[in-house]
RNA sequence: GGCCCCUUCGUCUAGCGGUUAGGACACCGGCCUCUCACGCCGGUAACACGAGUUCGAGUCUCGUAGGGGUCACCA
């Protein structure tokens, strides 16, 4: 069975290159009917926080990625560590190390000037005399000397260094105790029954730590897959500066989790020309074996794009659902399907589809003064008085936008006018402005009485505009 | 700087020794049209460079250049 894992650290909001990875995990482990499992790597006291592993468990819960059992947690685990600590230390496997701080510092400034790799010299390796007073010692675990570590990773290729040359007796267990990360990493996975780790491949680097430590227990390494990094659009690490990255960030400015989703998995992976996919489709075609060598730039606009196709074609039900986020109730809103199908090609997030359905569904404040004055000419007044009072005769029925286009039709016939005469003076009337969907959806969605108000409003606005004259 | 990784249109990518180098986003035309969109049709645009191997190289090998990652008592 594959079992995979995410294992975020709590130092701030879940990041879209996180969630790729974790789709990525999740994806891999529920295609094989595996586990994904989810670990808060949270044992630097100093930096983490509650607030950030609870933000980071809202983001799984938007997109939708569950994780299987419970939520791991390596601060509840540090008694294990120490167990695995103490063991290394009996075997003779790792060794208690006295060199203080200071003295680690200055023998690195010395490497630096000399122009070495600043590494620990190994000096506390084969120690046996008494340990100088008044140092607590760090725990370093013996790396072998002179060998090669190979592994292979499942995106890189076979990846092989030699230990002379990257590595030292890394620390594993700090001065006051508390394990470090490379040594909870390798003891975590194991014990979780990890198969697959798939992650950043700024970690690629940690690898052979973590196999010293495998190699020390004696256990199976699991497979490795590290996935490159995701680019700003300048083709840099992607950092805080360049704004969005916080997965909820999204959810405020209306994108859908599953775009998201369908978003990031074709970032570095693709199936074919398919772009659209879901999720039962990811779950069938995904695997690992397709992700890209390579780093791939973040493409704001395709996500837009993406995400404007999810719009056009979503269900009643789910739009209404979705508004309310964005503080649209559409409940009573009687003509709420045509509304949705109105606005639905014209919003590219919900959060624009909000805003363009309170344009229609509020009277507005003020008429945009570019339209006045492009279309609100000397004649447009009695037009709408003449469009009033040919309403106000209108026995027809008013219920779809067929009826309302019919009632422009005869309207036009009537008065002998073209079309272009009357639509930008009701679009202005009904939104304040010279856009909007057709006339025919918008009059449609705010009824016949409402439309005789708004004309009327916009007839008092140019009276009152002529006055001025 | 050492070590490791990477390199096809502006961007995401397909390609797995023989292709007019395909698709998508974006961009530019045109059509549709009550505005704006949507949609439809069309277009511009790429194998980083240099040597090999081969009848033949985007595809294999080696260099060069460029980009990225990493070198903690952070994760």
């Amino acid at each position: 069975m594959i079992v995979t894992r995410f294992a975020p650290s709590p130092t701030g909001y879940l990041h879209i290159g996180g969630l790729r990875t974790a789709l990525y995990s999740y994806l891999w482990a529920k295609k094989n009917g595996g586990k994904f499992l989810l670990r808060i790597e949270d044992t630097d006291l100093k930096r983490n926080s509650l607030e950030a592993a609870k933000a980071i468990e809202e983001a799984f819960r938007w997109v939708g990625l569950k994780q299987d059992g419970d939520i791991y947690y390596q601060s509840k685990r540090m008694n294990v560590y120490k167990e695995h600590i103490q063991k290394l230390l009996n075997e003779g496997k790792a060794y208690y190390c006295y060199m203080s701080k200071d003295e680690l510092d200055a023998l690195r400034e010395e490497q630096m000037k000399a122009k070495q790799r600043p590494r620990y010299d190994g000096r506390y390796r084969d120690f046996t005399g008494t340990p100088p007073s008044g140092v607590e010692p760090v725990v370093r675990i013996k790396t072998p000397i002179s060998e090669t570590i190979t592994f292979s990773d499942g995106i890189k290729g076979e990846i092989s260094v030699k230990t002379d040359e990257v590595m030292d007796d890394f620390i594993i267990a700090r001065s006051d105790g508390t394990p470090t990360y490379n040594f909870v990493v390798a003891v975590d996975d194991h014990y979780m029954g990890i198969t697959d780790v798939i992650r950043g491949d700024d970690h690629l680097s940690n690898t052979p730590k973590q196999i010293v430590v495998y190699k020390a227990f004696g256990w199976d390494l699991p497979k490795f897959y590290h996935v490159p990094m995701i680019l700003n659009p300048q083709g840099k690490k992607l950092s805080k500066r360049d704004g969005a990255m916080d997965v909820m960030e999204y959810k405020k400015e209306g994108y859908l989790p599953e775009v998201l989703l369908n978003f990031l998995v074709r970032l570095g992976w693709s199936h074919g020309d398919q772009e659209i996919f879901t999720m039962d489709e990811m779950l069938e075609f995904f695997d690992p074996k397709d992700i890209n060598k390579s780093a791939s730039a973040y493409n704001a606009e395709k996500l837009l794009w993406l995400n404007a196709e999810f719009i056009k074609n979503m269900s009643y039900v789910r739009f209404e659902k979705e508004l309310i986020y964005f503080g649209l109730d559409l409940k009573n809103v009687d003509k709420k399907e045509v509304l949705i199908d109105a606005l639905r090609e014209r919003a590219k997030t919900l959060k624009e589809f909000s805003q363009k359905a309170g344009a229609i569904l509020e009277r507005p404040a003020s008429y945009e003064a570019k339209a006045v004055k492009k279309f609100l000419k000397a004649n447009a007044k009695e037009v709408a008085k003449e469009f009033v009072n040919y309403l106000n005769g209108y026995k027809e029925d008013l219920d779809i936008p067929a009826d309302y286009e019919k009632l422009i039709v005869g309207f036009l016939e009537q008065y002998n006018l073209k079309l272009k005469d009357i639509a930008q003076i009701i679009r202005i009337a009904i939104v304040g402005s010279a856009v909007s969907p057709s006339i025919y959806d918008i009059m449609c969605i705010i009824g016949k009485d409402e439309l005789e108000i708004r004309v009327n409003n916009l007839i008092q606005f140019m009276e009152k505009r002529d006055e001025q004259n």
